[in-house]
DNA sequence: TAATCATTGCTCAATGTTTCACAAAAGATT
DNA sequence: AATCTTTTGTGAAACATTGAGCAATGATTA
């Protein structure tokens, strides 16, 4: 429990600075200033330096900052000096294609279990993975440690699914239905929802103009 | 060309506000007041009244809101009272996702065409659509009247597809690769990074506790 | 027709976020 | 050692969003 409270807004942008400078160390840069940071992924270096300036002093005035020990600290904030596991719930479309996707597991997240109600999907493998039928869920949150809940069941089962995986001990919940949850205070929720970011998208297009 | 800037996070209420009421009506309701709907999207009912108030008065003092007639002004508030045609660029797993997920077309987004680069995905089908070489682009986008590009490559051919896009004449971008795009200030974006939800989840299961 | 009731729409206050601008600090130069 | 240059870190100002409270007002009831 800290004491601050910090803006979602700048998290998000802690993880996008942190994958910038993942590129850079990719590159060979050793030093980089809130300015290029700025620039690379497009606010002002007013806002990086002030996103940093909640987690401590990590620069050098008139130098920058060492690219590695920034990107150190920006992976600790992030709670990604860790793994974290995560299981699927929903082994249809985007649950596969969330499943099968490197590119968490090179950030932290490993996928424990995938879970699924359907006899036409369970028994099918993604990946390493095998579907699993739903009553494994308690089970696989228990022995594997998973902390997130990634629901990629059709609207109508989202709250049931949500339901379950809380009760089964996960502590945050990413959903992908387009469904207003409900889950207790002490569990996390993201709503990642699509429709939502196309109708923004069209919204947009007809308004401006 | 209007007079005020709306918050986004406005835009994106609407969106839900809208779906809400869409589900009054299948439920029949007929009439529905700031609270209902406050407390069935998990808001506050100033923040509906005030959300609404940016684009007119809809409701009747000491009675609520009629739920058709208010749905009929979000859908059009939103750019709904028309068909918007997409195109996705990028056939594997997560375009794949997207161009055969039914609910799009439900709230009037059209997938006109998928493209990609690959041998081995040009020529296979997705629903109705088939895959094309990415050389179509321009002209399914002319012929097809597409407005919103759908970027599911890897990040390394993100910005190029992207440039493309717009030189073809496509309007909106959304993005779904880990790459910060750069786009032309006439050009509308916004970035689906599941990778920086996962992330605000971390931080926030790591910094909470 | 007047009184009552419920709920909107709006004003103003509080809270939260971003931008500005500059003093402070560290390295480079003379 | 003094001066110059650069870029951080930050307090204050500007801007944006949310929340609280209530006057206005249409519907309902007597
Ligand atoms: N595919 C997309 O591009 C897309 C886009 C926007 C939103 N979504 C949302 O994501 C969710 C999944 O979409 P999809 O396209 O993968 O759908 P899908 O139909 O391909 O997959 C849904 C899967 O959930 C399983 N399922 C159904 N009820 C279940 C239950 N109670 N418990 C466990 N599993 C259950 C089904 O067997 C199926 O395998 C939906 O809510 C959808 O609205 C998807
Ligand atoms: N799948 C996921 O769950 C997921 C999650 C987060 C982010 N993403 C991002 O979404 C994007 C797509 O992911 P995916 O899992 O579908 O990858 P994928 O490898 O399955 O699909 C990428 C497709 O793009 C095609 N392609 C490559 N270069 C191209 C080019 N220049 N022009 C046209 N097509 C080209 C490939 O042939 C392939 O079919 C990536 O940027 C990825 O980082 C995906």
């Amino acid at each position: 429990m800290k004491a601050y409270k910090i803006p979602e807004a700048t998290v998000m942008r802690l993880s996008i600075y942190s994958r910038y400078l993942h590129q850079l160390i990719d590159d060979g840069v050793k030093s980089v200033s809130s300015d290029e940071i700025a620039h690379g992924v497009g606010v002002s270096s007013a806002q990086v330096r002030k996103d940093l300036a909640y987690f401590g002093e990590f620069g050098t005035r008139g130098v920058g900052y060492k690219v590695e020990v920034l990107y150190g600290h920006l992976m600790k904030i992030l709670g990604l000096d860790r793994r974290w596991c995560a299981i699927i719930i929903g082994a249809g479309k985007l649950g596969s294609a969330l499943a099968l996707y490197q590119g968490f597991a090179a950030r932290g997240f490993n996928v424990g279990a995938i879970l699924d109600a359907s006899p036409d999907k369970i028994g099918t493998k993604l990946g390493e993975i095998e579907v699993e039928p739903l009553e494994m869920m308690a089970q696989r949150i228990e022995e594997k440690n998973i902390t997130i809940g990634i629901v990629t069941v059709p609207a109508s089962a989202a709250q049931e699914v949500t339901d379950k995986l809380i009760e089964s001990g996960v502590k945050a919940i990413l959903n992908f239905s387009p469904r207003v949850l409900k889950v207790p205070g002490n569990v996390i929720l993201r709503n990642v929802d699509l429709s939502v970011n196309l109708e923004v998208l069209s919204f947009n297009l007809n308004y401006l103009k």
